[in-house]
DNA sequence: AAGTCGGGGGA
DNA sequence: TCCCCAGACTT
């Protein structure tokens, strides 16, 4: 029996690998500066992050880029200092807060997640993955980064930057989502037991801003040396991802019902598309589905076709805004409809979605 | 395994 | 335009 000894080749056990050693010691030099992060420095100096704040950001940094996050991180932590304030704070505020962000069941799982740590785990956030993960809104991801990043736990971070890095440095050539179960093996072997959490951020660090999608910066690269794509020229190529499916159009109305300065909004169903967001009125378009264009009371409507063009993630829409133009309306008929009539002074603080913000913004140009 | 669920930034 | 992003959850 032979045994081959190759430097590309992490052992799992207690020591930190070639990849772990090469990664850290180029992120204490070019680590990014974030709100939500404690720097290499500081961490090596003995800071601990807030097990709070890794989770605020971990959340909102799903499926969302660093730039899109920072300022609502900034307001909520402002605003929400503690797990214990974000879990009394009323869900209207916080969906509110969150308008524009996108993914809102995260807004939704996320104030459920506060409550459950704040009543059932006394304000603590659990210290393993595996108490972490049955939390609402944590997944697998989001479990390993929690108890990496808060809680020093040597787990296997997987997102899309990592894999990415990994399928390069493995020359995976599976496709994706094949090829997850080989790519998490890979990264728990090359994680190490020393400073799991400032791998995990200087893997994600690298996927964005080296080891990128296209054009990534080999030659800047310190796990080149380590990188078999790159021995083969194939990086750019990994990892290999499925075509994907053409997005099918839809269309649908908006109605805009102005009086006396306010305007009538509606509270969205608790589950599904912006569930739970307030909302201009509209005529029930959904993926893959025309509205009626029915305006939800008679009288008279100036309509603006294709007032409103959006993109959502597995459909486009759009959006026609029709104008109410009379005859007076009864307002408290209408309240108990589930209406809300919010003063169009202050449409800004309703915590609409992107798409009704731009037919208001529109509505108010046309009134 | 496939579908649902936002929005914006970069090329 | 197209592509992707510190994914989770449901069916």
């Amino acid at each position: 029996m032979s045994v081959e000894c190759r430097d590309d080749i992490v052992e799992t056990g207690t020591g930190t690998g070639a990849v772990a050693e090469a990664l850290l010691g180029h992120y204490d030099m070019h680590a990014r500066d974030l709100p939500w992060r404690v720097s290499p420095a500081a961490r090596r100096a003995g800071l601990k992050p807030d097990p709070y704040r890794v989770w605020l950001s971990e959340v909102m940094l799903q499926q969302t880029t660093v730039a899109a996050v920072t300022g609502y991180f900034e307001r909520f932590t402002t605003r929400w200092p503690t797990v214990e304030a974000l879990a009394t704070a009323p869900q209207e505020d916080v969906l509110a807060a969150w308008a524009g962000l996108g993914y809102y069941a995260r807004a939704r799982n996320l104030i459920a997640c506060a409550r459950a740590v704040t009543v059932d785990h006394g304000g603590r956030f659990p210290g393993t993955e595996a108490g972490l993960r049955v939390l609402p809104g944590i997944g697998d991801y989001t479990a390993a980064a929690v108890a990496a990043i808060a809680f020093d736990e040597p787990a296997a971070v997987v997102d899309a930057n990592v894999e990415r890095v990994v399928a390069r440095l493995f020359a995976i050539t599976t496709s994706l989502p094949a090829a997850r179960p080989e790519i998490r093996k890979h990264t728990a072997e090359i994680t190490p037991r020393e400073r799991p959490g400032d791998f995990a951020q200087a893997m994600m660090d690298l996927g964005a801003t080296i080891c990128t999608v296209r054009n990534p910066s080999c030659l800047l690269c310190p796990l080149a040396p380590h990188c078999a794509a790159h021995a083969q020229g194939i990086a750019e190529s990994l990892p290999v991802k499925p075509p994907k499916k053409a997005k099918p159009q839809s269309t649908g109305t908006a109605f805009w019902i102005e009086q006396d300065g306010q305007v009538l909004l509606v509270q969205r169903p608790g589950k599904g598309m912006l569930g739970g967001m307030r909302a201009l009125p509209d005529d029930g378009w959904a993926a893959g589905r025309n509205g009626t264009a029915q305006p939800p009371v008679p009288g008279q409507w100036q309509v603006i076709d294709g007032a409103v063009a959006h993109v959502f993630t597995h459909f486009s829409l759009e959006l026609a805004l029709a104008l109410y133009r009379g005859p007076q309306i009864d307002k408290v008929a209408i309240e108990n409809l589930n209406g809300i009539w919010w003063p169009v002074e202050h449409i800004a603080e309703a915590g609409l979605p992107t798409l009704f913000a731009k037919a208001a913004a529109l509505a108010i140009q046309y009134r």
